[in-house]
DNA sequence: TTGCTCCTCACGTCACGTGAGGTGGC
DNA sequence: TTGCTCCTCACGTCACGTGAGGTGGC
């Protein structure tokens, strides 16, 4: 999709508004152009890009996707499809495989953050409490109360990649 | 801490050793020492690197540094203190700071995290229940029964930065 | 007429990945 | 002796950020 229709009755938005109305930068539409993701129309004398409500629509479904965690090379290649497959059948099953596939990274995500707010509490803790923290790991590690929680200690065991 | 102290009695680690007990690659390693923030001993002939026991534990610790979110510049910063601040106070509420600052991050993303899930699932959902999905947004809106969830729906309305 | 917006290069950033082409140690 | 590991450039990647230097529209 990369020229966009010409105007019909339609006030277009310049570049700028489309950033402001989308909430990302003048930039990010450019770079959008470049990798093919997005059209502009460019009929008018100035050579000013100009979009319409749909462009808007469209940038707006990148974003989306992009916080559903896709790269901007899956994007497009949704993209493509859905101009490839007008039935949007092949369209619906990728996006149904991506989304339950980020469904999947995002439930390990929430595992790991979950995992993560409870090493930083504990350190936050340990921070305030314990004397000399600069000593970790060494001699005290023995008799310290963060010990059934600290990773540091195991650190001598191997670890797989 | 650019230069390790000479090998005692220790027998020394070469640099895939290391990058398999961190679980980190070579490339790894040699760019963290580029940036100061690892360093390596070179006193054999074959002027190749060699890493101590401690260094290893310096490896995870900006392993668990990065893990907590932190940049390399921040843990760059954080090893600098160390060395300058030899009593540790500075650094400790440096480091109280960080990860304070860090968990209230952890906290949002963790919102964040779930309400993508949220709309992960209807979108699932949405892909397997409805028809036209390429339709969206149009003329079935008005009576799509995803409406009270669909954020794509709103785009009408503007937004800020 | 003035300043805000737009334009196109093109280099910078972050944290590495990935060859190329060559040398060293077990 | 053979192959695995190590070495140093140096360009590539991803998603833009950030000037430089100039032109256009309200």
């Amino acid at each position: 999709m990369k020229i966009t229709a010409p105007p019909q009755q339609e006030k277009l938005l310049r570049i700028g508004d489309m950033a402001r109305l989308a909430g990302v930068t003048v930039r990010t539409i450019r770079y959008y152009e470049q990798l093919e993701l997005l059209g502009s129309y460019r009929g008018n004398p100035s050579q000013h890009r100009r979009y319409s409500r749909r462009d808007l629509l469209y940038l707006r479904r990148i974003q989306q996707l992009k916080g559903y965690g896709l790269s901007l090379r899956e994007i497009g290649e949704i993209i493509e499809l859905a101009d490839q497959d007008p039935s949007g059948e092949k369209r619906r099953l990728m996006l149904l495989a991506r989304y339950e596939e980020k469904k999947r990274e995002a439930l390990v995500r929430r595992a790991q953050l979950n995992a993560y707010l409870r090493e930083l509490d504990w350190h936050i803790a340990q921070l305030k409490r314990v004397g000399r923290f600069q000593a970790c790991p060494g001699q005290e590690c023995a008799a310290c109360e963060f010990r059934p929680v600290c990773r540091f200690v195991e650190a001598e065991s191997g670890e797989k990649r």
